[in-house]
DNA sequence: GCTTGGCACTCGGTACAGGGGAGTGCCAGC
DNA sequence: GCTGGCACTCCCCTGTACCGAGTGCCAAGC
């Protein structure tokens, strides 16, 4: 009984700390909610709280604020999603459709989620390492220096150039063009990356540069850590604090090794990570929150997006936006 | 005579100010320099210049800060240009030498340029217009479904998918590749879409739907106004006056069109061009300096990278660095 | 005529004290 | 176990006083 309604009290400090940025006290508590209880009661349940490390005080004799802890909790059992209202989901529709290309469609869902949230959104390009091969072709630039290019499923392209000891016929290259794309075309790129590497073994002219440099530019893992970033500006609703709180947030978003490692592994679509201030895997990330989520086509949870803002924040409509969005762009990508 | 000095003293200011970030009195300012005259000289010229427009006070009683017209002076007239040093320029050829492409190119360069000045870089893509096309693809993903490749002298390449009311057979495909390259290749892009529209009219089955994709891709002007930004955790130095300072820099950052408005049309390589306060494009931008200027392969101006930052900011050194960073970048576009 | 030292004045910043108010903890009573 | 009452705490705002850096001006000197 007590403990039910010490749970309530714990939600309407965080809704109201959420909407205020200030610390609640217990009499603007019971006036803002209808808890049917005096604040002389709701003192004893939040100084109980407050022992049980869900609440704390910024000095004697001012209003709770929740911990992370208590953020924690709130998340995990209080919070009822809060879904979308329709006109959210036909902005979020009309918004992503038309993307012409993968870049497009990232970036567009970088700056849909920012101003959905209001915060600061991340997404993570798909990982080239479960997408397949759709084309490897090959241009001679001179008689001796060929641009190699592979063309992935998830549309996008890695090209390198090749400086080759001596001159290539053109019969020469459409061959080794047709057994390349004999060897890769189709493949997930790990299988294709093994079908090259047995290619380069092989005794043919070039037939060995070319597929090494294909196998550099299939595993080349930095262009596993494509992030992009969008609504930056929203650090500057931090106010108070900046020095310490949105520098390094500032930090992390220009380090993409970081804002992966942030982002974490890719969730399962339909599940939404939170990771609430120390958490995370970052320092500095006092006062910081990340909201994740994977999304792939086909429910393959390829890659991962998210936000990352206060801990004091909307939880339940920033837990939604993520995973409205994530479905959306999932659904793109099925398409094409 | 007393002009000198005057020249002397607003040239001391601005160096103080930028140094210190406070308001400069006379007497710190004839200890801080051997201006072997006395405080109450100093004075004097302080409110001449003063009454010219070039210094302004916070407050009666406190010392003199530039205006934007002073910056104006100081940049126009009297900043030696301030050479780098032997280890910076080391830093900048090894930092940019053994960029693999265009991408990596640009974000190396953005991660130095912001590095070096301790300010926000801005480095834009070189543009399409006066590249050339140095192939055309096609590859067939179904019977009736193109993949339409164009690579670009840049190293860039755009990609579209084309859609065919109809299968198209492998000789087809042949004989439209090789008239696509034709009237395409080794053209410039103004040219080759004057060319690929010609096409667009003639009879054959496919031609008018893949000349007229191409056409789109090479004239999408998304893909010129492509930018990269980097070093925004500098921002975190502006310290005071956050929400009015920061928060327009960082919406501009996100707005693509906005920093190409920004950083203005490319000036000819080795011309650095300046921009204090309000004589930039964009409101709001009052206390903010853009340093700029254009690069390209053969000192052709095709794009322009520079940095933003606070106008208080150190203008000698800044341009130095950004002068030697454009060179560098060039030179390596030479090479490629 | 420019430069200089002197001097009164201005004004922001800080330190200090006092009062108001929001909020708490505790206790006795229901 | 809930409630009203009450004393207490402590932040925050305001007003006052003071200090010091800096200025403007003036009269004297080179």
């Amino acid at each position: 009984m007590q403990e039910e309604r010490r749970i309530a009290v714990l939600r309407a400090i965080v809704q109201d700390y959420v909407a205020t940025e200030e610390p609640v006290g217990s009499k603007a508590l019971v006036e803002r909610h209808s808890l049917n209880v005096s604040p002389a009661t709701v003192r004893n349940d939040m100084a109980a709280l407050e022992d049980e490390g869900y609440l704390t005080q910024p000095h004697t004799s001012a209003g709770r604020i929740p911990t992370d802890k208590g953020y924690r909790l709130f998340v995990d059992r209080l919070g009822s999603v809060k879904p979308l209202s329709a006109p959210e989901k036909r902005a979020i529709a009309s918004f992503l459709d038309g993307a012409v290309d993968l870049d497009d469609v990232v970036s567009r869902s970088v700056r849909l989620l920012s101003q959905l949230t209001r915060q600061v959104a991340v997404v993570q390009y798909p990982t080239l390492s479960r997408s397949t091969v759709r084309h490897v072709e090959l241009v001679a630039l001179a008689p001796d220096r060929l641009l190699v290019i592979a063309i992935l499923s998830t549309g996008r392209v890695e090209q390198r150039v090749v400086e080759l000891t001596a001159p290539v016929s053109d019969d020469d290259l459409a061959r080794l063009r047709s057994r390349l794309n004999l060897a890769a075309t189709g493949e997930v790129i790990a299988e294709a990356v093994t079908a090259l590497k047995a290619l380069e073994d092989e005794p043919g002219e070039h037939t060995t540069a070319v597929a090494r440099v294909l196998v550099e530019a299939m595993s080349d893992h930095r262009s596993d850590e494509r992030v992009a970033v969008g609504g930056a500006a929203n650090l500057a609703r931090y106010g108070d604090s900046f020095e310490s709180a949105v520098r390094p947030v500032l930090e992390a978003l220009e380090e993409h090794v970081v804002l992966l490692q942030l982002l974490g592994e890719a969730s399962p679509s339909g599940t939404v990570t939170v990771r609430i201030g120390a958490e995370g895997p970052i320092e500095n990330f006092a006062s910081t929150s990340v909201v994740a989520t994977g999304y792939g086509p086909h429910d393959d949870a390829l890659a991962t997006l998210g936000i990352v803002g206060p801990t004091r924040m909307d939880y339940p409509g920033t837990m939604a936006a993520v995973r409205a969005v994530a479905r959306y762009v999932s659904r793109i990508l099925d398409e094409s």
